[in-house]
DNA sequence: ATTAAAAACAGGGATTTTCCTGTTTTTCGG
DNA sequence: CCGAAAAACAGGAAAATCCCTGTTTTTAAT
């Protein structure tokens, strides 16, 4: 029996040459494709035979990676989930890792190996040697940088990451501009940074903030 | 007669998976594979048949898009090029443009608009309605945002994307706090910005340095 | 050798940021 | 109502950055 696939990735290109690919694999076939999450759940309702797999990316529009995986793990308990990502930063892994993806390869796989982690996860329900599997342990137990910010020093560092002054910042947030370097030495301290400049640069390598 | 494609990304899978699609157009046939352009140039010494095109992605290790296409522009003439992006960014575009190519297209587009591409630029030279097409003359009358850096203030650009303090970065560069000065004051004009953290983020989203 | 341009450097003041320690107000749970 | 914790705010000094104008040195062309 096939294996049968579903393929979400917002890049169309890379999207209909991955499906093109998968199925001119002998034991699989693919079912739906879709441009993101929300779709992708879409698709699914409308389908008589569900995949087995999907292969999904973490960044995509209208709905990430992330969200679409916890409703699938949540409507579909049969359906596994593969992250396909270009990065491997704790913040991505951890994300898709806590929706409930089964493996987590890089976008740089050989097919070989995009092959392999179908069958196993078809056959024992995870991947063994992917990012998800190396990092398992140390990401769940909290040594990755994976970090708690309140809502508001997220607002504080959106806007961090800009040009303005932290007298304009406060301006913008309603507080004061005292309030302002509470919320700087906060992030200062957790995300190991000692100047503006680090912590918006250190924001966006973690995914933080998106340009 | 089919067309042969070359095709250059440093996904592999993608590489892969996008070889097998262009396998699968009854007009082409993919000659060869490689990920980085000095892989392709390599390739391309040793092949017989030259394709002709090349499918090339703008950012790839050892030797990127730009470097290649011009190596390949001047080595081989009758190879025209087709570049493959996530970004559209001027700088970008640019860099692909002045190197040689024939077309610009960004990964999300759908196959059949590369198959399109593929036969105009093989027909015609070049492809209307890419990112090349449309920019091509503001770019290159340069409206675009292109600008001149020396030597020295993309070396300084790059430790200012840092934590470093501009004493630390002109004890680096062996120069004065003042020439440090200097530089930021230039780039501030150049970039348009009035503060470190704004040059950081502004170099960052133009492509002027990778984090 | 001369001259012009580019590069490096400087003075100095204003503004902003960073750092440290502390107080007050608001919120929340018992 | 009370007390603890969280959030907001504060004083103030030192350091760093920004802004403006200008000089000196080096490089390059003639």
């Amino acid at each position: 029996m096939k294996i049968s696939i579903g393929v979400a990735d917002d890049q169309q290109l890379f999207l209909r040459s991955l499906s093109s690919l998968i199925s001119s694999f002998p034991e699989c076939e693919v079912v739906t494709e879709a441009l993101n999450g929300q779709e992708l759940l879409k698709n699914l309702a409308a389908l008589e035979v569900l995949p087995d797999i999907i292969l999904i990316d973490v960044q995509m529009p209208v709905m990430d990676g992330p969200a679409a995986v916890k409703e699938i793990t949540a409507k579909y308990p049969d359906i596994a989930t593969i992250a396909l990502s270009m990065k491997e930063d704790d913040h991505s892994v951890l994300g898709m890792l806590r929706a409930g993806c089964s493996a987590y390869l890089l976008k740089d796989v050989h097919p070989r190996e995009l092959k392999e982690a179908i069958t196993e996860v078809k056959a024992h329900g995870y991947y063994n040697g992917d990012v998800l599997a190396r990092n398992r342990r140390r990401l769940l137990r909290g040594e990755a940088d994976e970090i708690k910010l309140t809502d508001r020093e997220k607002h504080f560092l959106k806007l961090a990451c800009s040009d303005y002054t932290y007298k304009e910042i406060a301006a913008k947030m309603y507080l004061s501009e005292k309030t302002i370097d509470g919320y700087r030495d906060s992030l200062f301290q957790k995300l190991n940074v000692r100047s503006r400049t680090g912590m918006a640069l250190e924001a966006i390598k973690r995914n933080l903030v998106v340009l």
